[in-house]
DNA sequence: ATGACGATTTACT
DNA sequence: GTAAATCGTCATA
């Protein structure tokens, strides 16, 4: 048998979620679309949801429902949800099984397959493509079908671990939690402050440009 | 059965 | 900056 790429281990990923939200900047997300047609993206950007204390996750004060279920499914799981009724939004689950720990995608560099994800996305700009957690999800085509699935053994999509050193991080509040009370001050967001791929959302392009 | 609300994005003023 | 789009989920009843 063929050796597959290099992954992330279940060992990386069996962390709390603050590690594994470092961790996975520089790291490669990569969606094998068809036998021919491969979707890689530098992941610049991660949000760490941090189990049944944080009132910005989904599993706050232990809720378990059949959406929220694959966040205590085992580290590196997919748990993929839809929200705002179009997006859907892709997290990497970790920690212990039964421990709701997740980081969520926040924004890619594409790297690979970038005309396919310009003809999902409807755009041109490369900096528009990815940077954003549902706009990756729409330009990698993650769905619900992809809720759940082992990013250790799947052949659809999986991660690559980053290889080099890992970029300088800024660290900020997690984005569109305003309801989370003092878990919405947290400093639970990192991206490269290097990358032009990170998500806009309450930054401006000066802003963005100030705080690299 | 009902209603309020999103871990967002986009377009418009 | 403000607002619309759009619908699954979950708590309440």
């Amino acid at each position: 048998m063929a050796k597959g790429p290099t992954r992330l281990s279940h060992e990386a990923c069996a962390v709390d979620a603050q590690i594994l939200a470092k961790d996975l900047i520089g790291a490669i997300l990569v969606r094998q679309i068809s036998p021919s047609l491969t979707l890689r993206g530098r992941i610049v950007e991660t949000e760490a949801y941090v189990g049944i204390h944080d009132r910005a996750s989904h599993a706050f004060g232990g809720r378990r429902t059949p959406r929220n279920e694959m966040m205590y499914a085992q580290a590196g799981t997919a748990y993929v949800y839809f929200t705002y009724g179009m997006h859907y939004c892709m997290n990497i689950v970790c920690g212990e099984i039964n421990q709701p720990l997740a980081v969520l995608i926040r924004a890619l560099e594409p790297l690979g397959g970038i005309e396919f994800m310009q003809e999902r996305r409807g755009r041109q700009a490369v900096t528009d493509l990815c940077s954003g957690p549902g706009k990756l999800c729409q330009a990698f085509g993650i769905d619900r079908e992809h809720n759940g699935i082992d990013l250790l053994t799947s052949n659809s999509m999986w991660i690559e671990p980053r290889d080099g050193p890992l970029p300088r991080l800024v660290s900020t509040p997690r984005i569109g939690i305003a309801s989370a009370g003092h878990w919405a001050k947290r400093l639970l967001r990192w991206y490269d402050p290097q990358s032009e791929h990170v998500s806009g959302t309450g930054k401006s392009p000066r802003s963005r440009k100030r705080q690299a």
